[in-house]
DNA sequence: TAAATTTGTCTATTGATATAGACAACTATA
DNA sequence: TATAGTTGTCTATATCAATAGACAAATTTA
């Protein structure tokens, strides 16, 4: 009879407060697409009845989505979703952020927040194919849509190589313009690893998220065509506003 | 100067509580390979300093692993990481649960929790190219590996081309195994789509988790080399235990 | 053996979370 | 214009989460 997943009850001395849990469930529910855009929740009392709890613990959650720009609150007509559905980021060979948002935002770009230039640790190194330790060049930026944070990334590319892509990053705003001034004309992407868990203060704060939110997390290699690897990253995606679609599988 | 990111703030009136928040630090740091199998976690003072948090905050967030069965603590020595690192769970053109964790696990199988006839909902429909309300085939299953549960699905088929598969599904413990008797010799994935969020009640259940624990969910379809689809599924991966493999992209 | 280190237990106090009930303020509708 | 339905605010109380301090119990080290 049922063809969704139902699972309504809450779990209490959890460590995660019931009016969070029940924020992310109207999160689910709004991103599952249960209610369309400008469409009433249900009223307090019915809600607060669905999850077994108080009026008030269910105020809570609302006050928080209220807050996050998710719902709007009109004292005698009712709680209306704000909402958009989630973005839809692409993963496949040709991973390329403004590429694969496109047509479901107006807008979007890449900032760069920080660059820096540091020794490799294990883990750039072998996904760069360097020696630990040797120079690696590190990008820290930030994707957004439509003027909203959609992710969060560090990349490190091998620092003798692409000398001086800090700088082109900050002109050009995407990452393909940039490796394009090296010569790289085309890359692909060649491994993705895919993580998820609770947003820490550097995601809440770059993101603008609230606490307790959850990012995806994506440890990536891209190569050039004949293999060679050139860019290390990792990247977070808030999961209330992201979903990854894994493409050309 | 790091090549890690590192955040060791904690967020306080989050909604999450802070011994869960550095439950879930301990639990990302053991996974990012911070600690040997067997090794030593900071003293209690340690880590309450690191965290800025009281020495019972700490002892609350350890004496959840330890009912989770990741760490042991042991009066006058210390307290010990027990648990391996994340299974890779590979997803790819040829996704097999069996297949897939070949190499990492010594024992691995599907279970057949639950199986039923329904009218096909709305995105079953859509990814299986039925009618909406056409008969679909339902199968509730568990991966477990090494005797752990990995994964939790609801899959669906057609019911009129698939009639039995539930009964094939029991005998076999394998996908590819009971689609084989319906003449289906291979199958390919064709889309993924995938996103994350707190564990429900039903996958706290079924998966052995602890409140407030992160799932991974994918929803996919299968489809004949031919690329008519056979299988629409959601499947939920236990963050904690699990991290997903992009592979052959 | 003595001292230092570490986990385990207890008491007490404060602030955040959740429940309960009552009523005000506002909106839509019969 | 009532009336019903909805969100907003207030008070009160109970439980959970977090802090603080002291000391016990077990282990390792000097």
């Amino acid at each position: 009879m049922i063809g969704q997943q139902v699972a309504d009850s809450i779990e209490r001395r959890s460590g995660v407060s019931l009016w969070r849990q029940i924020a992310d469930r109207i999160l689910q529910s709004i991103a599952a697409g249960d209610f369309i855009e400008n469409a009433a929740l249900p009223p307090e009392v019915a809600l607060a009845e669905r999850y077994g709890v108080n009026r008030h613990t269910v105020r809570s959650a609302i006050s928080a989505l209220v807050q996050e720009g998710v719902l709007r609150a009109e004292q005698g007509r009712g709680t209306f979703v704000l909402s958009r559905k989630r973005l839809s980021y692409p993963i496949g060979a040709r991973t390329r952020f403004s590429a694969g948002l496109q047509g479901q935002t107006s807008e979007r770009h890449i900032v760069l927040l920080a660059s820096s230039i540091e020794p490799a640790s294990q883990r750039v190194a072998e996904g760069l194919g360097l020696a630990r330790g040797a120079g690696a060049m590190r990008l820290e930026t930030r994707g957004e849509a439509d003027g909203r944070p959609v992710s969060r990334a560090a990349s490190w590319f091998d620092a003798r190589r692409f000398a001086g892509i800090d700088a082109a990053m900050a002109e050009t705003g995407s990452i393909t313009a940039s490796l394009a001034r090296f010569g790289i004309d085309d890359y692909l992407r060649q491994s993705t690893v895919l993580s998820a868990r609770h947003a820490d203060a550097a995601d809440l704060a770059d993101l603008d998220l609230q606490p307790g939110a959850i990012v995806l997390v994506t440890v990536a290699v891209n190569v050039t065509p004949d293999g060679r690897p050139i860019q290390f990253s990792e990247s977070r995606f808030p999961a209330e506003r992201v979903e990854l679609k894994l493409s050309a599988l």
